[in-house]
DNA sequence: GATGGCCTAATTAGGACTTCCGGTGT
DNA sequence: CACACCGGAAGTCCTAATTAGGCCAT
């Protein structure tokens, strides 16, 4: 049987098994609403979208350069008034070493880029003017304008982790590559320190719920209903000449549509007859109030907010069963090796990751909107991704940990992690013995290696920064850094740190959401717009 | 009765291990 | 001799894709 491309983890409405750790794959075309049917994100194609709590609709290009479309958001108008000698803004730390300068910075994320560089300037005692704001090297940033606007939504003190990039034969940049939620500890007392130092920027605080980007969904899922593209639909849209701008729909094209949905939502009542007879263009125009009249039994606004993701987001879309919280969300989507060649430049120009200890190169490239895949490997993780998560793992230390900077990482207790790992997977009889077997499979690949002569040391042999967006290094550092800082701020959470991995290349621009336990404070979720490519562990310091 | 569409269950294929074991190296 | 390490072989578990069969409407 000829098997299509493979993607890894789960993307469906599948089950996923319960475990610490879900794995799943958000697909794309994911929207992120609300129980009030607001919804909060989605991204579709090569754009992101936010919705804005009013219920008015933005766009957001790739570029970020379409600033007016973003209704409601409150912008940072005059930058001058921001008071930049206050040091309750500022907060630098400088993580140094390796190639490049990785530089934490904690800004309100409401303030408009040119706050961060003129905060940059003053910390480093240089000139930054001719720096250009890139996302994660790949999305050029208005400094004129603030990161909700352009690429995360969210309120309130970030930790933006960015490297200032002054090499001679380029232009020069602030390369931002991570925007966290800092610690709930750290934050507090930069509160504190701003509360005793009121600010000018307070204002745009967005704690009193007035604003109209919304921020994230809580650590369960529950209250948020998943919207996917109905592919079914799609196919009939495109074998019926179909538009995908309903507006351009004929009123045989809306019949088909009201059909199809009555069905799908099982909805009552509707006035199919009356409701058929409307064009796309009054379809898309009516008010909430006329629909109702079409619609007078429609269940928590199901098929209302249906009728706005079509008209705004031109997409028919379903609602997707809801999936297990997650600690640790992983996504990988990937295709089989084979692919490279079928779909052309596309996909040739992706970064590739092998992933497999049995053969495959994995990278991006599958169907767009097409969630699932075919490994057979769905939601379940590999050990390759469960060592990694151990590794970023300040409390796993005693465990595992790594070995210099190359990638090399020595399992101080591997039957310890031998038993969290059969743990994970529902095997108790897990011993090293087993594991070293599944790690020597990997040796086929280009994953994991073995380190000669060093007991218990392997090493990771993939581009981990192409991978994850840090490198081995830089993760060593970071979790070092989380250590130490949770020693600082005396952590009373015997939960170890969670770690988030996007690893992508499926879209340019990926919503992720950092889930947390289900006794995670949910002050800890965060909602990221990541460039293609990206993959960024998060170290949440407690 | 023939045909087509829809739904569901069964089958098949393949990935990622898991389990076992004989052998080799230190 | 103990233990880590290696790799073959068979088995398990999981999911996606495909196929087959039943039901119903036309």
């Amino acid at each position: 049987m000829k098997r299509g491309s493979d993607v890894h983890f789960q993307t469906g409405s599948k089950k996923i098994k319960k475990e610490a750790s879900t794995v799943e794959r958000l697909p794309e075309n994911t929207l992120f609403i609300a129980s009030d049917g607001q919804v909060i994100s989605h991204q579709l194609n090569d754009q992101a979208y936010v919705i804005a709590a009013d219920g008015e609709y933005a766009e957001q290009e790739e570029s970020g350069e379409d600033e007016s479309q973003v209704i409601g958001s409150e912008m940072v108008e005059d930058s001058s008034n921001i008071n930049l000698a206050d040091e309750s803004l500022q907060n630098v730390e400088e993580i140094v070493g390796g190639p490049q300068n990785l530089i934490i910075e904690h800004m309100d994320i409401s303030e408009p880029l040119t706050t961060l560089r003129v905060l940059l300037e003053k910390r480093l005692q240089t000139n930054l003017a001719d720096h250009d704001f890139y996302l994660q090297d790949s999305i050029l940033l208005d400094p004129e304008k603030n990161l909700v606007s352009q690429c995360v939504q969210g309120s309130g003190l970030v930790q933006i982790n960015l490297e200032v990039k002054s090499n001679p034969n380029t232009k020069p940049s602030l390369n931002i590559i991570d925007i966290l939620k800092p610690a709930a500890e750290f934050a507090d007392s930069l509160e504190r320190k701003q509360e005793r130092k009121p600010k000018v920027t307070q204002r745009n605080r967005t704690s009193s719920g007035n604003t109209k980007i919304v921020i994230p969904l809580s650590e369960s899922e529950d209250n948020v209903t998943r919207w996917v593209v109905d592919l079914k639909f799609r196919k009939e849209q495109e074998r019926l000449s179909m538009s995908t701008n309903p507006k351009e729909w004929l009123p045989e094209h809306v019949e088909y549509w009201l059909k199809w949905a009555v069905k799908k939502f099982d909805l009552e009542d509707v006035d199919v007859e009356r409701m058929s007879k409307l064009n796309g263009e009054k379809l898309c125009a009516l008010s909430h109030e006329a629909f109702s009249k079409y619609v007078p039994n429609d269940k928590s606004d199901m098929f209302w907010t249906h009728l706005e993701l079509l008209r705004k987001c031109k997409f028919v879309a379903t609602v997707q069963q809801p999936e297990t919280n997650a600690i640790t969300t992983i996504i990988v989507p990937s295709t089989d090796t084979r692919l490279g060649s079928l779909r052309g430049a596309k996909t040739t120009s992706q970064k590739r990751v092998v992933a497999s200890p049995r053969s495959t190169y994995y990278m991006a490239g599958g169907e767009r909107g097409v969630p699932g895949n075919k490994t057979g490997n769905n939601g379940q993780v590999q050990l390759w991704q469960f060592l990694l998560e151990l590794l970023t793992d300040k409390e796993c230390t005693h465990l595992i940990h790594w070995v210099g900077d190359e990638g090399e990482f020595k399992l101080n207790n591997p039957e310890g992690v031998a038993s969290l790992w059969g743990r994970r997977k529902g095997k108790p009889t897990m011993n090293y013995e087993k594991l070293s077997r599944a790690l020597r499979y990997y040796y086929d690949g280009d994953m994991i290696s073995k380190v000669h002569g060093k007991r218990f040391v392997y090493k990771f042999v993939c581009d981990l920064r192409a991978l994850l967006g840090y490198s081995a290094q830089q993760l060593s550092r970071l979790v070092a850094e989380c250590a130490e800082r949770s020693s600082v701020f005396g952590s009373t959470s015997s939960s170890s740190v969670a770690t988030t991995y996007t690893i992508t290349n499926a879209s340019p621009v990926n919503v992720r959401q950092i889930s947390g336990s289900e006794n995670e404070n949910p002050a800890h979720a965060i909602v990221k717009l990541l460039p293609k490519g990206s993959i960024a562990p998060k170290i949440l310091q407690r």
